[in-house]
RNA sequence: GCCCUCAUCGUCUAGUGGCCUAGGACGCCGCCCUUUCAAGGCGGAAAUCACGGGUUCGAAUCCCGUUGAGGGCGCCA
């Protein structure tokens, strides 16, 4: 028997950056898309005329691009798409008139009404409920109006809206992929708006009409959509659709357990990109925030996720979003590039902080990876490496007080000095030979030779391994540096 | 206010009635390695399984209540 294919979708309103809990919301679908070897599509939300930009939706192309979402059917860009289903951008799908024929089909069935009632009176409406302690739902005043009250309604000028007629008794549920049995009663639902005054419809309606269309068989998205759900469903209901399956992932929160927002620093995927994290990096963490294997399994690899991902490993609670396990993990992953892959990430960073390659001592690709255990952040590189890139380095004074201001330390970096001034071939080994001989000689211990020589030719205390870092800053500056450090600081 | 959801170390989580004196990961602490800083290895502290009642020979696991947290209640999505 042939199953029928799972097709699923992310579907941002472009009214600011990708999120990160949007970014998750587009992870799990399109994880849950490639396990089954079903289709992930994009679909742009953009029926709020007055917050969608074009400029939102193009760095939400870009950030799921760089995350690696790739998406099989959807919008490209504002002009091209790929799949059958589209359009796939809802203000060209309500421009071809399909919502307001839906709603028309409804309104034929009385299933929904025109009502004119004015922003102000609703507020009212809302006010007094408040006042009298009931929810603040809609009193259905326009369900029955007569003939001859649309005309004075049409006379006076006023737009209507086209609301849906909410069944008043009985009890909407499903079986939500990872709440379980979820129940409404009818009775607290209302009657919602479908078509807006401006003729857009509102996201309740676009989006039934459109999952229906796009003949969408699961829906993933975040919880903050459960009370949605139910008035969603009375429309599938009211055509006499099919319902897809819903699945309902919970919240991401900041540190302190409310929800993410700016005050709790960067949120949006191109600020992370920007701070220096892996793509990879965001999608390994951004699963586990939510979900997990049954041996809690952490790192994993390239196209693993894809494999092991699946809805029953999907938490019920909310999730902390933990910055510094986020940079553990990058860590994690810097370690495992290759030089060439780590050379490639490193170069908008260098470039960033200003550093001019052409004065690079040595290669850029090995200086780049003679820290590479070290990195956190992309950004951490230049900060670490800067001074393979130019003649007059910055000394720490910390450093220069605690090492280089020693007794003693005058004389140990003019006598080594001469030694290197001797090194024909200036390499790792042959530097390390020739300074453990000088110690041994002249009965210095390794300690008290090696820490200076390393503020004096790097300006820190902290840096790579001594002899490999002397050979790549090479001959020439290592011995200009030691006879700075000898007649600056320590005349 | 009304409706809904959720509840295991500080955090992410494993756990679906006996294997739990609750496992892994981040972070933290200590030791080892070591020319520094990291990385790595080893070890440790850290959860009365929110609380209170049941059910059961037996409950983190099932039921009820309480509390706390989160979400929703827009001509926003």
């Amino acid at each position: 028997m042939s199953e029928k294919k799972i097709r699923v979708r992310f579907a941002p309103s472009p009214t600011g950056y990708l999120h990160i809990g949007g970014a998750r919301t587009a992870l799990f679908n399109y994880l849950f898309a490639k396990k089954y070897n079903g289709v992930f599509i994009l679909r742009i939300e953009d029926t709020d005329e007055l917050r969608s930009t074009k400029e939102s939706m193009h760095s939400i192309f870009e950030s799921l691009k760089w995350l690696g979402l790739s998406w099989d059917e959807g919008a490209i860009d504002e002009e091209r798409e790929i799949g059958d289903f589209g359009p796939y951008i809802q203000s060209k799908r309500e421009a071809l008139g399909i919502y307001k024929k839906y709603a028309e089909e409804l309104l034929k069935k009385g299933m929904a009404y025109y009502c004119y009632c004015t922003p102000k009176e609703l507020e009212e409406m809302r006010l007094k409920a408040h006042l009298e302690k009931r929810p603040p739902k809609y009193d259905g005043r326009c369900r029955h109006l007569t003939q001859q009250q649309i005309k004075n309604f049409e006379l006076e000028g006023r737009k209507p809206v086209i609301r849906f007629k909410m069944p008043d008794d009985g009890i909407t549920s499903w079986n939500d992929l990872i709440h379980g049995e979820l129940k409404f009663e009818n009775k607290l639902l209302y009657d919602f708006i479908m078509i807006k005054a401006s003729g857009y419809p509102t996201y309740n309606f676009a989006c039934v009409v459109d999952d229906h269309l796009m003949d969408i068989t699961h829906v993933i998205r975040g919880d903050d959509h459960i009370s949605n759900t139910p008035l969603q469903i009375n429309i599938y209901k009211a055509f006499g659709w099919e319902l897809p399956n819903f699945a309902h992932l919970s919240m991401i929160l900041g540190p302190d357990g409310t929800r993410l927002s700016k005050r709790h620093g960067a949120t949006s995927i191109s600020e992370y990109r920007k701070l220096g994290y892996l793509p990879h990096t965001m999608k390994n963490y951004l699963a586990l925030l939510g979900w997990s294997t049954k041996d809690s399994q952490q790192i994993f690899e390239k196209g693993e996720l894809e494999e092991k991902f699946d809805l029953e490993g999907c938490q019920k609670n909310p999730a902390i979003f933990d910055p510094v396990k986020l940079t553990w993990m990058n860590g994690e992953y810097i370690r495992k590039m290759t030089k060439d892959e780590l050379y490639e990430a490193s170069l908008p960073f260098l470039k960033e902080a200003g550093i001019d390659l052409s004065k690079a001592s040595s290669n850029v690709a090995d200086i780049v990876a003679i820290e590479q255990e070290k990195y956190k952040l992309l950004s951490d590189i230049p900060k670490l490496i800067d001074f393979f890139f130019t003649d007059e380095i910055t000394y720490d004074e910390i450093s220069v007080e605690k090492v280089l201001k020693k007794p003693g330390v005058r004389n140990i970096l003019s006598e080594i000095k001469e030694v290197y001034e001797k090194i024909e071939i200036f390499t790792e080994v042959n530097i390390e030979n020739a300074t453990r001989q000088f110690c041994k000689e002249k009965g210095y211990k390794t300690s008290e030779v090696f820490h200076p020589v390393r503020v004096a030719v790097s300006g820190r205390s902290h840096g790579p391994t001594l002899f490999k870092m002397l050979e790549y800053i090479g001959k020439r500056r290592v011995l200009v540096r030691l006879e700075k450090s000898i007649s600056f600081f320590l005349s």
